[in-house]
DNA sequence: AATGCGTGGTC
DNA sequence: TGACCAAGCAT
């Protein structure tokens, strides 16, 4: 790898932060420096795009104008203004923060970011982009963009996947970094690495840092950041049980922990637990699978169904580390059932809004819908 | 150290 | 479609 000079460390600042002060972009969380603001936004644009944050972070600061108003929220109204943003213990962490900082701090905020680093959801990237944003403190912030910038600017070939390599890279941020301007320093390596210096489709041809680019000055551009790559996810088979009442759809609380946790969902059965030791899953017979769902069910919730399949609707759904094949199934219940086992209630569509429920299960309802709507055209 | 945890965009 | 990627953290 590259080692950089002093003079050359004083030039690319000067280049950098001339360049952020003429074309960095305006975003809603950098109006001001309020730590409340700087924090919230930096939750969520963990491993998530700007433009995908920006509503979000709208709605969510009408909701929450205050670090107050968060630690007092009721949790379910929290979850509701971040349901299809996912990662969803972002959101639970970020309200038991703000009660840290209300309750047990005075409302007074941490202004290092290793003190930042101790409340929850706070880790070395976020601490570092709240501490110098918000507080001047003169201290890297270590992101995605960070390490395709730095290594491609250097050519350091360590894997950023493995945990030891931030501490390289901190470093030797630490030693570029602008000590007078630190949170527009690492704010303008970001606009950066979403701009000229992006993974796939870099422009570094155009780049104000063009001239401090290694890699790019040597042809090698895409060949960082080095990353080792990432198991697939792993394909797992449900049904999702669309049972319907008189006075609307049963649905299920998630647990507490786990997957998609306290989200609300159809009841999903898993395939593989209505396979026995001695059969293979996916050699089964469909109208065995679900007839085999509807007892589980009953076992489970003590609620009888007569479960049908639902011609043609799968739905797929990738999460980072699962692939879920859906398949739907569907039962009609005369009356609504006794509750008391089953871990969940039944909800209006008109009340869906009231409760936080993922993107799998927005795409489950859609096509319900369209073939509760292709059922009435064979009718008509 | 390795794994679990969402979603949307791009090619 | 699949693979990869995007302002990571907790355990």
């Amino acid at each position: 790898m590259e080692h950089w000079s002093p003079t050359k460390i004083t030039a690319f600042r000067k280049t950098l932060l001339s360049w952020y002060d003429e074309a960095g972009r305006v975003l809603p969380w950098r109006k001001d420096h309020d730590p409340y603001h700087v924090w919230v936004s930096e939750i969520m644009l963990q491993q998530t795009q700007v433009q995908t944050v920006i509503p979000y972070y709208q709605r969510f600061m009408t909701m929450f104008p205050t670090v107050d108003a968060l630690a007092s929220a009721p949790t379910e109204q929290l979850m509701r203004a971040w349901a299809g943003l996912g990662y969803y213990s972002r959101a639970r962490n970020l309200q038991r923060a703000a009660q840290e900082i209300v309750n047990e701090r005075h409302g007074q905020w941490p202004t290092t970011a290793v003190e930042l680093q101790s409340l929850t959801g706070i880790g070395p990237y976020t601490a570092g982009a709240i501490a110098s944003i918000a507080f001047g403190e003169p201290v890297p912030a270590v992101d995605g963009n960070a390490f395709r910038v730095f290594s491609r600017l250097m050519e350091i070939d360590a894997d950023i996947t493995k945990p030891q390599t931030r501490q390289l890279f901190e470093q030797v941020i630490g030693e570029v970094i602008d000590p007078k301007r630190p949170g527009d320093f690492n704010q303008a390596i970001m606009d950066l690495g979403s701009s000229y210096m992006t993974a796939k489709q870099p422009d570094s041809e155009h780049s104000p840092v063009r001239a401090f680019n290694q890699a790019f000055l040597d042809g090698k551009e895409l060949n960082y950041p080095v990353r080792s790559a990432k198991p697939r996810p792993v394909p797992m088979a449900y049904l999702a049980l669309v049972i319907q009442t008189p006075t609307g759809y049963l649905f299920t609380q998630r647990p507490s922990t786990g997957m998609l946790a306290g989200l609300w969902t159809f009841p999903l059965q898993l395939e593989a637990d209505l396979v026995q030791d001695d059969e293979k899953q996916g050699e089964l017979d469909e109208e065995i699978l679900i007839k085999r769902a509807a007892e589980e069910f009953a076992a489970d919730t003590g609620i009888e169904v007569t479960l049908s399949a639902v011609p043609s609707r799968r739905v797929s759904h990738t999460f980072t580390h699962q692939k879920w094949q859906l398949k739907l199934v569907q039962a009609t219940l005369s009356a609504d059932p006794d509750l008391s086992l089953f871990p969940g209630q039944v909800i209006a569509p008109s009340a869906f809004a009231q409760f936080a429920m993922p993107t799998v299960q927005q795409k489950l309802w859609r096509a319900w819908v369209k073939t509760m709507e292709s059922d009435k055209g064979k009718e008509g």
